[in-house]
DNA sequence: TGCAGTGTTGCTTC
DNA sequence: CGAAGCAACACTGC
């Protein structure tokens, strides 16, 4: 489930790998003549949608790769930016792949030399990049929910897509000040519920949010405005630290999210709260386990001891 | 075997 | 207006 740290690390394996390259061609099997749902009608997964991009991507170049939230935005020589959002299984990697015809399927070729790429998540490309370069930048996401559409580089950040998104927790201007005032705009929300609300702070998911959380010592059904505002300075801490040890680890790869090359991200084996239900609380002196609970509809984990409930 | 669980976003409903 | 529920989708595990 790519956040903040797994988008940051995949952007800057795009700076490392694909920058300076020339798009060659552009292939998925995400696009339908018909799309079910309206807000598909102005990505890959619409056919005709799907025919204007190829036309506009082939025999351009790839400037540089960018962050916002948890959006990758790809700025092309001629002026466009591709915009992914890989949603939950998506993940980007690149290497030589090869198209069977027959199957209309790609597999790494056979004289990659990456393992990695054949790991079993690392199936179920649905978007192929095939540079002039003869590689390819893949997408790979078994529940086919990611976005990919085209903008205007210099409308990307004023378009339904990314107007409206929080400030970025990492920004240099944004501190312990600007993060009590953005969360303070839901006073009532539970706080682990408000942490994820893009539209308050961009970048933070379900794992970095009870991470976070875990060590500050707040319990996800905390109400915000209850938080006395030392605590709320230390959760603005907390998140920081969470998000940069998860850059610091190449990401988390619990579920499907891999690096640039295929490898898994390493903070899966940071986790204090995430997933360890049942477990004990690994706060030292601390004798509480790790619950969970639903919150606003995701699974929240947490200490049944350290973490307090404001309220 | 069937169904709950997995998590992000955006649309619908209240 | 805001909050909550659900759909989009595919696979895993009990």
């Amino acid at each position: 489930m790519p956040e903040l740290p797994e988008v940051q690390t995949t952007v800057d394996g795009l700076n490392k790998t694909v920058k300076g390259l020339t798009i060659q061609e552009v292939w998925t099997d995400l696009a339908k003549k018909t799309v079910s749902r309206p807000d598909y009608k102005d990505t890959i997964k619409s056919l005709s949608f799907f025919e204007n991009f190829r036309e506009t991507v082939r025999g351009k170049k790839i400037l540089s790769a960018e962050r916002r939230a948890k959006n990758i935005l790809i700025n092309l020589s001629d002026g466009h930016t591709i915009l992914i959002h890989m949603k939950m299984t998506g993940h980007m990697m690149y290497g030589s792949y090869t198209h069977d015809a027959t199957t209309n399927e790609w597999t790494p070729a056979t004289h990659e030399k990456n393992d990695a790429l054949r790991d079993p998540f690392n199936k179920f490309l649905r978007v192929v990049f095939t540079f002039t370069n003869g590689k390819q930048l893949v997408l790979s996401d078994v529940r086919k929910f990611a976005k990919v559409t085209l903008l205007s580089t210099k409308e990307a950040h004023g378009t339904k897509h990314l107007a409206g998104l929080g400030p970025e927790p990492l920004h240099t201007t944004f501190d312990a000040h600007a993060f009590i005032e953005r969360i303070g705009k839901k006073p009532n929300g539970k706080i682990k519920s408000v942490l994820m609300d893009q539209s308050v702070i961009s970048g933070v998911g379900n794992i970095y949010s009870d991470e976070a959380l875990w060590l500050a010592s707040i319990h996800p059904l905390s109400i915000v405005s209850k938080i006395p505002p030392v605590e709320q300075k230390k959760l603005f801490t907390a998140v920081q630290a969470v998000l940069h040890k998860g850059i610091d680890f190449g990401g988390d790869s619990t579920s499907d999210y891999r690096q640039i090359d295929g490898t898994r991200g390493k903070f899966s084996y940071q986790h204090n709260a995430y997933r360890l239900t049942g477990k004990k609380c690994m706060k030292p002196k601390c004798s509480g386990a790790i619950l969970r609970r639903v919150v606003g509809g995701r699974s929240a984990h947490f200490c049944s001891i350290h973490q307090k409930l404001w309220e």
